[in-house]
DNA sequence: TCAATTAGTCAAAAAAACATGACCACCATG
DNA sequence: CATGGTGGTCATGTTTTTTTGACTAATTGA
């Protein structure tokens, strides 16, 4: 492994925003804030350690803050960051994008 | 493998700018039209098949266009598309993001 | 004609991503 | 005190992506 080819700044926030259940999970924290076993029951097919670890790095990326509701049964949430709302824009371009316009 | 987790817009398109070296090669189109031995040499660690595998699966998202310039030695260059072109401020969007700005 | 550059393909192996099932701790209800 | 919901971790296996190295075919220059 080489270095020169880390060097791209988008690199690692494509990566935060790709694979199979990230671009869902962002979708839907763009709606409402998302929590771990409703996007396990939501997002069917995905499993705990997947979710864990997309939702890991997306916090570690910063587009999610996670936060500890301290009500009785203590919940957490998964909210969209400021970063998180800018990316918004992003990807409803690079959804018409995906609908053919050119 | 489920078909519910595959019915987000963005997400083949975001398949075919993430990777390993994807963003470069993007980039590195935005600049100039790009060759394949050149790219070979100027990303460093990456291979022949992982180039031709990402640069057909650009294609095919119609990111860049495959030319055969019929000049002396045949040259095949790879092209930003129209929607390549769009993508650019897509791009632009996320590397400000990368680099601190809320 | 020999060597090098162009742009690749193919089979196989290594690495990364994703899935499965077991397990944990905490809290609440019955 | 068992049952179920919260939000996970861990070890293991499968699947996908990336790398390696050998090979091809056309063109060019010495």
């Amino acid at each position: 492994m080489n270095t020169s080819s880390q060097n791209c700044p988008a690199q690692k926030l494509l990566k935060a925003l790709s694979g199979k259940w990230k671009p869902q999970i962002f979708k839907m924290a763009t709606n409402a804030p998302v929590r771990f076993n409703q996007l396990l029951r939501d997002l069917e097919g995905a499993n705990k350690q997947t979710l864990a670890t997309a939702l890991r790095e997306m916090v570690e990326e910063e587009i999610l803050v996670k936060s500890v509701i301290q009500e009785k049964p203590l919940h957490i949430t998964y909210t969209l960051s400021e970063k998180g709302n800018s990316l918004v824009n992003v990807f409803v371009a690079l959804e018409q994008l995906s609908n053919g316009d050119a």
